[in-house]
DNA sequence: TATGAATGAGTTTTCATTCAT
DNA sequence: AATGAATGAAAACTCATTCAT
């Protein structure tokens, strides 16, 4: 039995302790979230442990997601409001697609999100991933529009659509294993080429698109 | 007892009623691939023949999809084909658009590939629908490319990207029905644009960007 | 489509045909009856067509069986009828022996009969198949008692009870290829004696004593 | 919901009383298995909570079945080692006929552990079983080398070869309920000697016969 | 006779969650 | 707070058998 976490300190130090241990778990394996059991034992805990901390196993990888996604978010932050500097945009890619590579889950689990983890969450649990998700990106976007002079809300949508593309394109490229071996035939190499590299330029072609543009009313 | 499908068009009309039947249930609830015993019953088959037709519930939902695909490539070989116009982008993109409004489960299964698809598939299943996807995505790329006299090539690697900016605004912007009422709070205002609007949007900006851009090599 | 078989020496072709298919694929893995599916494909039949000949799955087995146990009678039959020879026991347990070995799927078949092959017969199906054995073990086990100058029913009670040490022997000695591997180890050596030396022995232990005792009544 | 199996020694006997349901529920119907399912009802337990002593099926009646070897060895380990008799091998038959008597399980889950017990237990289950029977039979037979004064070995030979006769005998005249009426008919009374009275018999004679003979070498 | 399409009963196992201790 | 024993829903798939053609 692990000692009990008395004060809040403790208990932020094993709530941490368990998305740790969930989020190697995961890595492991990214075809599934792994199990409660299987979370709990990574963190030295019992069963019912884990649900003193989260009410749903849902909850867990939410707490996951977010924390990535304010990361995320976080280096875009550091990034735009860095000051200026020429090759604004390049940097902003090079970092963007650092972070990613830092954090191989974020992609993985955010693919899973659709058709797990909104399954068995309540409305309020719901509510309050999106509404940190929102107010990060209302915040990062207003950075955005500050920094390159943007109308109002551009920023928004530019992060929006940047990490759509961001998102769309490593559904297509990233295989698992398995299926690397399949698709290493040559008449397979159009839809594999490097996720990095792909994204990289999709950003870049499609950033260069959006400011082109006319900013949009 | 259905009527005996004896000849091969009988068969094939039989497995399309399977397929619709799926097309159906899935569309009712988008959350989980519906159980074969539920298929069955909407088909008014019993399980056991949906086995005839079906190796595996995975390939029901893998036959789905391709076909959506299929579907989907050939609107835009069409758009290309159809001669110079003179806003040839334009009409592609609403073209486009309209395909995904009349096939609302693509997006939506194709959600579900990464964490649902791939695991019961033979390996022989699993390249000939990577192997179809991939014959019709550089057949319709190569169109794109005499049609808007690109470089080799980049006619795929536009499909894959715009298809990429679709799939990653799609799952940012289709909201189960339950978190509709949740998101309808001004505060989650700029989480939720219309995904139509926007992907139109995002989609222009991206071509716009692609075609500025120097031919990548 | 197979040519019909209308005159009943080409139905009687056809059954056994269906027989020698179903030993064939009971062979290759002893360790389940083969589906009907895969006997009438082996016989190059429909599988509608195998239930012309036999109304069961077990009817084929049992029909299987109740030739091997004719077969086995016959040898035994044949040895003891062939005039009196000086060591007329060891001649009989060489040729009991070498039928077994010839027939391996008899054991393999008896094993299985008490949990499969009672399950789904007819009470005729099962009686036929009952008498058939009974009287064809009556009329050898009289044989025995004349060339053995035996009271009468005691070669009946011979043969039983040889061919229960065998049966018993032979569950305890075949091993699935699987647990071979497994039994290797020295540690197993005492139960793993080769099955036909030891069925040897065991037999000539068992005729001595039942040879020295005053016949039972 | 059951009061809940804390110490190790509840859990023994929550563990017991699975495998008296399990037995009960053979008893009843030894065509087949129980499913886990009646196991649990009949244990008053929930399907699940059958699984957390037991990782399948299999190992149910495999647990079983070492059960009541370990039982019949271990009486005929006391009746070997209780002292010289007059008639110890007499007295050895009726206490190994009445164990069986009283466990008739034993011999009809036997008979189908060719066929079903060795399907889905893991390598290291197997093992163990067949370590666990195996040590307990050389135990038991040099109990038996020392008592009567055997070669070394020996023991070991002659309670496989007692036990083969058992099984062998048991499957020749254990007749299903249903099929006992079948048999009841005057023409197979040769076939359906009392399983008890032919086991003594038969012992006796194959004791008598391998007593007589040199020892094998 | 031969075919093979259609049927549908039947069972194991996992695992998120609860709650007695 | 921590534990871990107990719960029970949920679903894919096989295959013997039937019967329309």
């Amino acid at each position: 039995m692990k000692s009990r976490a008395i004060d809040s300190e403790d208990k932020a130090v094993r709530r941490a302790d368990i998305l740790a241990a969930a989020r190697r778990l995961f890595l492991e394996d990214s075809h599934q979230l792994p199990s409660v059991s299987r979370i709990a034992a990574a963190a030295s805990l019992a069963k019912g442990t884990v649900y003193l901390y989260f009410r749903t196993k849902e909850e867990i990888f939410t707490a996951l997601l977010a924390e990535d996604f304010a990361g995320l978010l976080n280096e875009v932050h550091q990034t735009f409001s860095a000051g200026t500097q020429p090759d604004l945009l390049a940097h902003f890619v090079e970092r963007y697609v650092a972070y990613l590579d830092a954090r191989p889950e974020l992609l993985r689990l955010d693919a899973m999100a659709y058709s797990v983890l909104e399954q068995n969450l309540s409305d309020a649990q719901l509510r309050s991933f999106k509404l940190e998700l929102t107010q990060g990106l209302v915040r990062v976007g207003s950075v955005l529009d500050e920094s390159l002079g943007l109308p109002s809300g551009r920023g928004v949508s530019l992060l929006m659509r940047s990490y759509a593309l961001t998102r769309g394109l490593w559904q297509s490229l990233d295989f698992p294993t398995k299926m690397r071996a399949l698709l290493a035939e040559p008449v397979f190499a159009p839809i594999r080429p490097d996720f990095r590299a792909e994204l990289v330029q999709a950003l870049q072609e499609y950033w260069r698109g959006a400011m082109a543009s006319a900013p949009t009313p």
